[in-house]
RNA sequence: GGACGGGUGGGUGAGUGGCUAAAACCAGCAGACUGUAAAUCUGCCGCUCCUUGCGGGCUACGAAGGUUCGAAUCCUUCCCCGUCCA
């Protein structure tokens, strides 16, 4: 088997270092995932995150398979020699977007059908079809497909899509195996995702639910959708108090940079957000002094990098003067030279977590950040 | 010299008697963004006052006069701009 997770120190608060192993590389965790939905992380190319030191990125099933389709991926060698990513790569299910394209399908036991975002056509996405789509894509890590639901959410609906998620869990899992079974040796690991929105036992529940289906790593999904912080965080420990010790912990969609460590400090060994690199785009940099909205007027003559603190290639040699000026300009390379430097600003947080771990002071660290963030920008 | 067409808020440009401080878009200013339908979306965008309200006052559709209860819109003169003719 390709595929290993050991965990080699804990902190005080409960946070994992540890080292994920897959057929494409070595992954330092706790990690952060840069999300590259329609095999591409928006505005960087394979080098740039290759030299920015990510080390799996992950890739969506939905996406992929409407365009330009798994068979055609398949076909050209699997997604890792497609867009020419020699590192790990994890596909989730779809099952964000059935809450994201809440308005375009329709859920039934069967699965989830969905009218095209692109061209109107009809698909059905099972279980078994989104195991089916990620093996021809190759990914690393595949998610089981889940429903996720926004929050608040009322109870009996939380209910009726951890019972549903369940399920589902268990087709994609029988499915995976018999995959597994008749093709040999698969190099993909297969992940479950714990629904149970803001609720407690629900959570529990649907743990104990996916932990009998012995996953080799364990996802919590649903969260981030319209809670409050706090509550995010009290869900998720819930979830991995009961979660196997010996098992990656991913923690789906999450989050602000100074949220990161919270998460951490709760057994999460990795994560995955678009807040880096679409908030790049829209012009929001993160800094280690806070953020800094670099189309405001206040930047128009700063000479100094967007962040004086940070080693990354675009904060060595260019000004907030320039960004400022690129977007306002509606330049292409406003979008790589911000993605770049928020990229490498997750990651590099990412870095001082997992050092911090290391020293046994993530609490620290975590306060320093949620400190630097209520002051704001200098 | 003549014939048309036109001059509207920072720009482009709708509006041809009241619902118009004036559509829409751009620019400008500010904000949002958490397993990406997002290089997207939202708010503000004449000046001013306050008891901040679908509030009051002032100024404004080339200029000046006029008609009208009421004018960016109708009339007169003038000034500009464009096209064509001489």
């Amino acid at each position: 088997m390709n595929f290993s997770f050991e965990v080699s120190k804990t902190d005080p608060t409960g946070a994992r270092r540890g080292l994920l192993n897959t057929p494409h590389g070595a992954i330092e965790t706790p990690v952060f995932m840069p999300v590259g939905t329609a095999a591409t992380v928006k505005a960087l190319t394979q080098e740039a995150l290759e030299e920015l030191g990510a080390g799996i990125i992950l890739a969506n099933t939905y996406h992929l398979y409407l365009r330009p389709g798994h068979e055609l991926v398949r076909k050209l060698g699997g997604l890792h020699q497609f867009m020419s990513w020699p590192r790990a790569i994890l596909t989730d299910s779809g099952g964000y977007q059935v809450f994201s394209l809440s308005e375009l399908r329709k859920i039934t036991d069967e699965g989830v059908r969905f009218r095209s975002h692109l061209d109107g056509s009809e698909h059905l996405l099972t279980p078994e079809k989104a195991v089916e789509i990620q093996l021809a894509l190759g990914s690393d890590i595949a998610m089981v497909l889940d429903e996720c639901i926004e929050t608040p959410a009322p109870r009996d609906k939380a209910e009726a899509a951890v019972n549903r998620t369940a399920a589902w869990a268990k087709r994609a899992r029988v499915y995976f195996q018999e995959c597994a079974q008749r093709n040999g040796d698969l190099s993909q690991w297969q992940f479950g995702i714990v629904q149970g929105a803001t609720f407690a036992d629900l959570r529990h529940e649907s743990a104990h639910q996916l932990l009998e289906l012995d996953f080799p790593g364990y996802a919590v999904g649903g969260l981030a959708v319209g809670e409050p912080h706090e509550v995010t965080c009290e869900m998720a420990g819930e979830v991995t108090a009961i979660l196997p010790q010996d098992r990656p912990r991913y923690l789906m969609g999450v989050g602000r940079p100074e949220q990161l460590a919270d998460y951490v400090a709760l057994g999460i060994d990795m994560m995955d957000c678009v807040l880096p690199t679409r908030a790049a785009r829209h012009a929001c940099l993160y800094t280690s002094e806070g953020r800094v909205l670099i189309k405001n007027a206040r930047y128009a003559s700063d000479q100094r990098p967007i962040d004086p603190h940070c080693a990354c290639s675009v904060c060595r040699r260019y000004t907030r003067a320039y960004l400022r000026h690129l977007f306002a300009a509606g330049e292409i390379t406003a979008a790589i030279l911000a993605t770049h430097h928020n990229v490498h600003f997750y990651l590099d947080i990412m870095r001082q977590i997992r050092e911090a771990i290391g020293f046994g002071i993530l609490s620290k660290f975590s306060s320093e950040m949620h400190a630097r963030y209520a002051a704001g920008p200098a």
